[in-house]
RNA sequence: GGGGUGGUAGCUCAGCUGGUUAGAGCGAUACACUGUCACUGUAUAGGUCGCGGGUUCGAGUCCCGUCCAUCCCGCCA
């Protein structure tokens, strides 16, 4: 037998026990005569001792094992002398009396350390090009299995409240309308090609009308954009959908999810039902829709204040139908010139001209445009803002949307800068749950002049606000909802339209798109909803992201077993690779290289 | 497509205003060491300073280009 027991389950009840157990060597202490040697499993430590007063040919085999070797070793499970117990291991009571080592595989010396201190300093790359070494890494290891804990924990709820796992196609056809897609040739149909589903969302909806009633899915999706830290370009979603209900049905039934999934992972109770922030008041309050609850910072709206100041910036902007917003920074008055240079530098580049601000030191307003101001301003940006010594101030006079979004990014950075210097906490386990509601359903796209759906096509309008769509598209509030924690955006979904008479209106009338395209794309879609679809509605949210999340990193990739670049190379295989001429014949492509 | 940061020994980094033979810690190798647990001690080896070009008497250092990694903007219905 390879082992009889694991790395971390031998102790004090074991001893006397003839064992066997194989593993890596983690460390290797050679005294001179006595040897140590950490043997490591998937599961913990274990000390083997190789003493050559009691066998002088395995002590000296043992001698030339070297770290991340492979190992069997069979033994007695002795208690440690006095005082040399090793309270840090669960079997640190214990060690193996090495009577046979047997070397499965020597290593070679690996190129990074593989401790977790060590190992998180390394560069990314190399961690990729030896993801198997990485992976050794403790932390790694717990990732991996946080994530499958997760995946178990999801699939357990979703059974019990009677939903199906149903599989849909990765290839599926080209529907433009969203991101760009990875196409995949036909080598059977010369010069089409199927496109990598990059959500399973026209499935779900036709297993509706299917009358799967409660579907579920953990499926992989692919969208073919630039990459970031949360972005992989192959991603897992978990995506729900289920017919007979409405907004808050779902509601519950995530929140149920959640709650368990936080339960099972890391045993923590989070508290339901979130709350429910109308997109309108994310926006005034934290200039996002996706708004870091933890701290405040809250943004305030000084529109009406600067309609008739005498500070032409600001009052031009009041007046032209723009806004004129603000938040405290509180405490933040000892920003140095290059941390304020820095904050300009992100606010020009999300379109503003420049970023005003009121320091408040030594009892004094110090700032470029605070001459400009009338008392009656000042009085009302000091009551609006509570303003007291030592705060700072940062403006946007904008468009509202503009104003909310460079104040929600300074937002974001004015908090990094007052944790940097202990004047706020931000603790990575106070889980702020909220559901940002009340989207609106179409977006005016500036480049298009035209609208697009600000979810997606088949999202149901709030029924009182439906007789607006012809007049005033923007002003319609859509069925729509997504699931915000700490900054980040876990999911979203929304009730469809179920009525084909509506959903044609909707991508014709509204979006614009040409009848046939409507027909070529989607037809199908449209003649199912013919023929009974149920009122349905469902969510999708990023796998990938909440596990993150659960183990308190930033980055996706350390929650995918084999991630890729941010130029999409897999640097272990080495993928992407040009292909032979004889696989593009077949297929019936020739490619033209940029020079 | 754009902006920021980084690339010096196997790993992590230092290397000021250009100036002799580019350093440290960890790791590796060898030897010593019988209770260590990140063992310890002594010694040794190890470098195309990402790549290409330029300025200069002289470039790791300055300039131009380029590649890679990463963070962000655009993009992600």
């Amino acid at each position: 037998m390879a082992r009889s027991h694991h790395c971390a389950e031998l102790n004090l009840k074991h001893i006397g026990s003839s064992i066997s157990l194989s593993g890596w060597v983690d460390t290797v202490r050679d005294l001179g005569g006595i040897l140590f040697v950490d043997l490591r499993d998937r599961r913990g430590i274990t000390q083997v001792k190789f003493d050559p007063n009691l066998d002088k040919a395995i002590a000296e085999k043992a001698s030339h094992l070297k770290q991340e070797s492979v190992i069997s070793v069979q033994g007695k499970v002795t208690k440690r002398p006095e005082g040399t117990e090793n309270s840090n291991l669960p079997t640190g009571q214990v060690e193996i009396e090495a009577t046979n080592l047997e070397i499965l595989n020597i290593s070679d010396t690996p190129p990074f350390p593989l401790d977790d201190a060590g190992g998180d300093k390394v560069n990314e790359d190399l961690r990729l090009t030896y993801r198997y070494l990485d992976l050794r890494r403790p932390k790694m290891r717990r990732n991996l299995l946080a994530r499958h804990k997760a995946t178990k924990s999801i699939r357990d709820y979703f059974d019990s409240q009677e939903f199906i796992e149903v599989e849909t196609p990765a290839l599926f056809k080209s529907t433009p309308e969203g991101a760009r897609e990875y196409l995949v040739p036909s080598r059977i149909h010369p010069g089409s090609f199927y496109a990598l589903s990059q959500s399973p969302q026209q499935f779900k909806q036709i297993l509706m009308v299917a009358g799967v009633e409660r579907y579920f899915q953990i499926a992989r999706c692919f969208r073919d954009e630039d990459l970031r830290a949360d972005r992989q370009m192959e991603f897992t979603q978990v995506d729900v959908e289920a017919s007979f209900v409405e907004r808050e049905d779902i509601y519950n039934l995530f929140e149920g999810m959640l709650k368990k999934l936080w339960k099972d992972v890391l045993n923590q109770d989070i508290q339901t039902p979130f709350l429910r922030l109308p997109f309108v008041d994310a926006m005034n309050r934290f200039g996002v829709d996706k708004p870091d609850m933890r701290f405040g910072l809250e943004l305030v709206d000084l529109t009406e204040t600067f309609k008739a100041s005498s500070f032409k910036v600001f009052q031009g902007v009041a007046t032209t139908g723009g806004s004129i917003k603000a938040f405290n920074a509180k405490g933040l008055a000892d920003l140095t010139q290059g941390e304020l240079k820095a904050l300009e530098d992100i606010a020009k580049s999300l379109g503003a001209k420049g970023l005003a601000f009121i320091k408040v030191e030594g009892g004094e307003w110090k700032s470029p445009i605070v001459k400009f101001f009338s008392d009656a301003e000042k009085a009302e940006i000091t009551r609006t803002l509570a303003l007291q010594e030592g705060d700072m101030v940062f403006f946007a006079a904008a468009s509202w949307d503009k104003a909310c979004a460079i104040l929600g990014r300074i937002r974001l950075e004015a908090a990094a800068l007052l944790q940097k210097r202990g004047k706020l906490t931000i603790r990575h386990e106070d889980w702020k749950f909220l559901w940002v509601v009340d989207f609106p359903l179409m977006t005016l796209d500036e480049e298009a002049k035209r609208f697009v759906a600000t979810h997606h096509p088949f999202t149901s309008p709030v029924p009182e606000d439906a007789g607006l769509l012809d007049s005033a598209p923007h002003k319609v509030r859509g069925q729509h909802y997504d699931v915000v924690l700490n900054g980040m955006e876990l999911g979203g979904g929304s009730i469809r339209i179920h009525n084909p008479e509506l959903q044609k209106k909707v991508f014709e009338d509204v979006l614009k798109i040409p009848a046939d395209v409507v027909e070529n794309r989607f037809g199908y879609m449209l003649k199912a909803f013919t023929y009974g679809a149920p009122p349905h509605g469902g969510i999708a949210f990023g796998l990938d992201r909440m596990v993150a999340l659960l183990c308190g990193t930033t980055s996706i990739r350390d929650v995918i077993a084999f991630p890729k670049t941010q130029k999409g190379q897999d640097l272990m295989a080495g993928s992407p690779t040009p292909v032979t001429e004889k696989q593009l014949k077949d297929l019936h492509i020739t490619t033209v290289i940029p020079t």
